[in-house]
This record gives structure tokens, sequence and C-alpha cells, in this order.
DNA sequence: CCGACAGGTTAGCGATCATTAACCTCGGGC
DNA sequence: GCCCGAGGTTAATGATCGCTAACCTGTCGG
């Protein structure tokens, strides 16, 4: 189904730009962790670009379809939960992905970068929608800016592998559930 | 006191490199925008490198020593809301040096690296300390984890400027407090 | 058998980068 | 009056980058 090359070829892109940055990750370097040699790369992507373009894309539409899913049929608080949990659950098996997304994705290029803000926009509002009916006082543009705060606190995961992933998945959700007011 | 032209080249570097990240920003490019161009830079640092590293490093140490000001002598609880407080400010007033900082330390040189690194976990500690006499129960591995996603909250703001700076710091502030279970 | 194509290789091109070299030009102490 | 250093300039250098060109090789359907 899915061509192993390429998502190999994604997977190490993804943990080399984590630890350096796009721009800090050369063709030939990228080709070389990759088992190839610089311009191999070119059989199975158009540029450089596009490989961080498929990967943020994918990163973006995965996220989003992945909160869709389980926030469905829930009230607000066990919607909130599920999208933290879903969040969270992503974090952990996709760090270099994260960090990449929120370091790199000025690097896309436009038609790329539009497509990702978009995803991420409606992402932002599956999260903002819940977040107003559990706190039916909160306004629109102040519901988006804790969603965002959110993002920022769970999206830390990576920067700080402080814990097994187990007692990082219970600390992070007791905080972000904390930080969006959602009390047990 | 402060070397005026260098303060101001910093301050416009820390402007681009937000905006575009250190590798993403040419010599000739941030000389231009300090209304010089290109090599005229070299009159005032030694290097590019030099730039981020006095920039980042600067960053660290106000961090810190501003930090350890605001949190003297205070119970852990409002300490830990000074500290909060304190990091906010410095978020809103410096948020190209917060993007930066947490985009672009792995740039650094590894002198200055190894600095900025050392600083930090210095401040991580002042507030994992206030966070532990709180809450006398957390070990320190789990303190420190607990610090690091409050600063992944508060450190979000650059991204998302949704509200004016008032409604952000008091937003800000409430989930902050509410990540770390410090309730008013 | 064979031809074509998928998937490699190395060599090289043009652009861009950080940095240096060489030179200019003023303002102020002697 | 003069020199000298601070703070600019342009030109050039060597390295590195993304990418293309040209070529090779094994596999596999007919």
């Amino acid at each position: 189904m899915a061509g192993t090359r390429r998502d190999e070829i994604l997977a190490i892109a993804a943990t080399l730009f984590a630890r350096r940055g796009y721009h800090g990750v050369s063709v030939a370097e990228l080709g070389k962790a990759c088992g190839m040699s610089g311009p191999a790369l070119y059989k199975h992507f158009a540029s450089k670009e596009a490989v961080l373009a498929e990967m943020l894309v994918g990163t973006s539409e995965e996220l989003l379809q992945g909160g869709r899913a389980r926030a469905r049929g829930l009230t607000p608080e066990e919607a909130l939960a599920a999208l933290v949990d879903w969040h969270i659950d992503f974090a952990l098996r996709h760090r270099a992905l994260i960090v990449v997304q929120d370091r790199d994705w000025s690097s896309l290029p436009d038609d790329a970068r539009e497509q990702v803000r978009s995803l991420q926009r409606r992402y932002v509002e599956l999260w903002a929608k819940q977040l107003r009916a559990a706190h039916p006082a909160l306004r629109p543009v102040e519901a988006r800016a804790r969603v965002h705060a959110a993002f920022g606190l769970l999206n830390s995961t990576p920067h700080s592998a402080l814990l097994p992933d187990e007692a990082m998945r219970a600390t992070l959700r007791e905080m972000a559930l904390g930080a969006l007011g959602v009390r047990p």
C-alpha cells in the first residue's frame, strides 16, 4: 500500500531535520543516512522542499483526522480529554515530526505552507469548539488562544524527554486539562 | 553604558532570525536591515555565530537573574506566581528572543551552547525547587518535566499573537498556574 | 533473450554563503 | 596640520549547497 521506500526516507529525514533543522541538513547528508548518496533522493522526491512538504502535510492531515475521530459523539469535557490524549499519543510516537512541524514550517514552499496552515487552523477550531462548549463564557478568539497555548505545552514533549512515556503521558494529560480548566 | 550600536544590531537580528531562522538570514541581509551592507557587521561582531551567541546567552542570563530576583522571600505558591508573571512579561516584551531561543539554540557554537544550557538548567531548577516546595509529593525529575511543559505553554505566546497583551497575560497566567496545580 | 525501466552512481554547474582583503573617510587628540 | 583609529565601502575567495546530466546495472514481463 504505502511506498515503503518513500516512507523510510521521510522517517529518516524527520529525525535529521528535528536534530539540526531543515536548512542544517544537506541533501548529501540525508542521502547517506538513507543508505544512498546524494542525488539518488531525486528518484523519490522532486526536491528537498518536497520532502519537507510531504512530511508536514501528512502530519497535519493525520492530526486533524485523528482528532476528529476521537472527539465524535462525546460531551465537551470528554471530547477535550480525548483530544488531549490523542495529541499526546501522536507527539510521543512522532517526536521528530512535532519538532519539525513547528520549527520548520516556514521553510515550506508557498502552496504547501498554505495547505499546512489550513489544516492546522481546522485542527485548532476542532479543539476550540469543544472548549467553548465546556466554557460558554469564552469568546472565540480567546478559546483559540488557549488552544494554541495548550499545544505549546503538549508539543514541549520532545524537547524534554525526562520521563518514561507512560509517566510523561499522565503528567501532560493532567497539566493540559488543568490549563484548559477541565477539572475532573 | 551599553554599546548602543551592538544592541541595535542584536535587536534587528533577533527579529530577522525569529522570522526566517538563523540559517535563513544571510549576513548581507542582516547588514542591509541595519543600514549598512554586508561585511560591515564584522566591525561589531567576530562572526555571524557570535551574534547569535551574544543574543542567546544574554537572554538566558536575563531570564535567570530576573527569576531569582522575583522569587526571593516568597511562599512557594507566591513564588511560582511571580515566576510565571516574570516569564510572561519577558516573553511578551521580547517575543523574537523567545522564538530564536528555542528554535535556533542548536546552531550555537559549542561553548556558547554549553553556556546557554547551563543557564537554562539553573532557571529550570529555580522553578522546580518552588514547585517541589508547593507539591512535596513530586519527585525532582517530574518537577523538572512539569517546568519544561510550563515553559512550552508560556513560550507559545509569540506564535499565536491572537489577543492584546493584557488579555494574553491574564490568560497565560491562569493557564500556567492551572497546569502547575497552583490553585488560588 | 531482450529491452526497458526503476533505482542507483559520479561529475559538474551555477548560486549563495560567510568571511577576508584592500581601500576610503571622517572626527578628534596632540 | 596631521595622523590614526573607528566604522564604513566594494571585490574577491573558498566552501557548500541544491540540483542536473550522463551513465551504469539488475530485474522482470513478453
